[in-house]
DNA sequence: GATGAATGAGCCTTCATTCAT
DNA sequence: TATGAATGAAGGCTCATTCAT
């Protein structure tokens, strides 16, 4: 609170107007982290709306309002983990579709690393949480994140069924089964049980066995 | 309310000393499903939180505490909606065990079928509700409807390995893989899209094709 | 509120990093002191249900819900107000219980004291509210509260009757018949007629004539 | 309401005009009766507003729009508890008055027949129940009897004093310590416990003894 | 940056009472 | 008379957010 003159006291004028600076910069990243990480916790944990502030605030040993030094609105929390969560399934879809791989190939890849995903805080927020808590402007953005993921994915389908990789199928309703099966990963992970690696493994297994072209078909088409 | 027409055509003034009581009775019984199924279609539509109940009421042309008339509380509605869909499903599944066919065609079965029910408002609130709004009681009699449906499922699916239609693997991941498969389907069905049965039909083709003991699969395996 | 002038007058202006604090704390009981004491005579003057929760917080010049920073619920006001009422009594029971003095004359000064409470607020709420407005838990404490009273009573009186001040009766009943002229002040008891003490002094005399043993009693037992 | 119709096809209009016009006047009597003792028992039992009108109706095996046959509100109700309670009390003391006794004989007599009635319903009700509940027009009657019996016996007092068989005292304050005792039987009498004339007998001893002149004082004034 | 305190808005629930039948 | 259904009014409580310090 009134830091101010103790730190006159104690401190060296140099390293309070400078390194801290650069410091605080720091610490404030963390501590922004640390918020958004507890809260998506929580928020997977209890529900967004059983979640208060106080809940969030309390296991971080600070008090409600101190939350809105990082974030304006609870709101905001929500729509970090949607962000966070889009971003880390985006940059691997990127990596992903820049591979020169069959379409097949580039599915198999999407499912392991997308499995893997679903095990994280922010992979499981994104399918675990309900956007529609959040006001207009931003329930948009995520509901752009949403779809962007389901197009791209769509595309390694149908890349797939134009270079003979995989069948002839329903596209939109091959990609909504994948997703599912891939989503609800996030609904009944937890770590004591099977490895998130394993769990993409066997994913792939399952789901790649309808898609792909008989003669191209391997026993184990994820080897 | 619009019983006078229906009365003068089908009834027997006679019995209008009767009638009344047991008419009531379905007007009654009626109008309390009427308010269960707006209650379960607002709260698929705005979610459960968001909805108060008098957004229920008014689109019921009646006031709030008209409601209480049908329901105890509003965690009354949501439990009840998680119970007919329970209801729903566990009635497809019991029917699906009890025939003489080989676990693979169990497990076909299932999925036409659990598809069509994502389909409908109690089939879509099992799976997109979240049961944890409910109070400790009632709550944990849905963990036990949704644990019954997995053990359920996976049931058929380690009969077929039993019984060799269905090859060696993680029962436990792939009842996983199916059932997020087709609980997705509650998140995104709409009825301009593909129909039930389209839907039902092109994921039992997808999901068991990654199933199905090499020797024994045709090439559509639910034919 | 008013502190500003206090602190000026009072307050040394170094003191004035710690001292807010320490204020603070004294506020903080003092403002849970205030609404506590608009509560009960709430309570008192209208009820405990006719007195709802604004009422309170706009005599106290606050919101409703500005309440819950110094109780948990209603009920919680309600129960302190026992408490404090129990607390009081206790207090003077157990120093008049610890005198070196004949059963009679520890009646005596229980009448008096007792009847000094019974026109305070927190005394008078002891016998005025209802403790059936709590929860179970709570309600179950302030019966043991009352027991408490009226077995410390009773000790009295037998001890009189075993010490040979007080005549052979029937101890409950007699315990009853004091107990009762006592509570009643509590809802009789308005400032502009006798005072408390007068009161004391009065109903001694009166109660203690039917008790004390022939030989030792004097005309007026309270002179 | 419009049974007009019905009892001009069914009825027998002698029946119908003479005998059941008697007869549902006594019925209609005694179901009032009832109606108002199990409502008394039960605002004594749970408090007047924890009573609900269901609770009444439930326990006389009608609903609860029924109650409003026999009495036009709640309030009603709890106003007629106090009316029949007025009215025995005051039936006994009005006899009292007229006997050719002593003050303090009719304060001794006073106190027998007040213990008693404080161990029926509707004396319990009068001092018991709270007459704030009341609307103003009811209330202030509700407060008239009360302060009419506190008059009256105040009549006493003041007789005795007046007619020497009372000691100089303050006559309020006696009056109120006497009313207190007995008024208190109200809250512990239980029919498993002393007998109500038992109850009268000790508390006649008990309350005598303090206000009976020495020379005319009989060991046992109330015989 | 951080805090204690306060607020406004909203929601579930209760209940006496009314009304058509 | 009696009932099922409905209502208006009210009350306790929660919580994200703000503000002075």
């Amino acid at each position: 609170m009134t830091q101010g003159p103790r730190k006159l006291i104690n401190g060296n004028e140099n390293e309070a107007v400078w390194k801290p600076i650069k410091e605080r910069r720091h610490e404030r990243a963390d501590k922004k982290s640390a918020v958004l990480r507890k809260a998506a916790r929580l928020f997977l944990a209890q529900g967004y709306n059983r979640t208060n502030l106080n809940d969030i605030a309390e296991q971080l040993n600070i008090t409600k309002p101190a939350l809105y030094n990082y974030f304006a609105s609870k709101d905001e929390m929500l729509f970090e983990c949607f962000r966070l969560g889009h971003e880390m399934i985006l940059h691997q879809m990127a990596e992903i579709a820049e591979s020169p791989t069959s379409g097949l190939e580039k599915v198999a890849r999407f499912i392991r690393a997308y499995a893997r995903l679903m095990t994280t805080d922010y992979g499981a927020c994104m399918v675990r949480l309900d956007e529609r808590e959040l006001p207009a402007r931003t329930l948009e953005h995520v509901r752009a994140f949403k779809r962007d993921i389901d197009h791209r994915l769509r595309k390694f389908v149908s890349g797939g069924v134009e270079d003979g990789s995989i069948i002839r199928c329903d596209v939109k309703l091959t990609t909504f089964a994948i997703a599912g099966s891939l989503n609800w990963i996030g609904h009944w992970y937890k770590p004591k049980g099977a490895s998130p690696d394993r769990i993409g493994e066997e994913f792939a297994a399952r789901l790649i066995a309808g898609l792909a072209q008989q003669q191209s078909k391997p026993k184990n088409p994820t080897q």
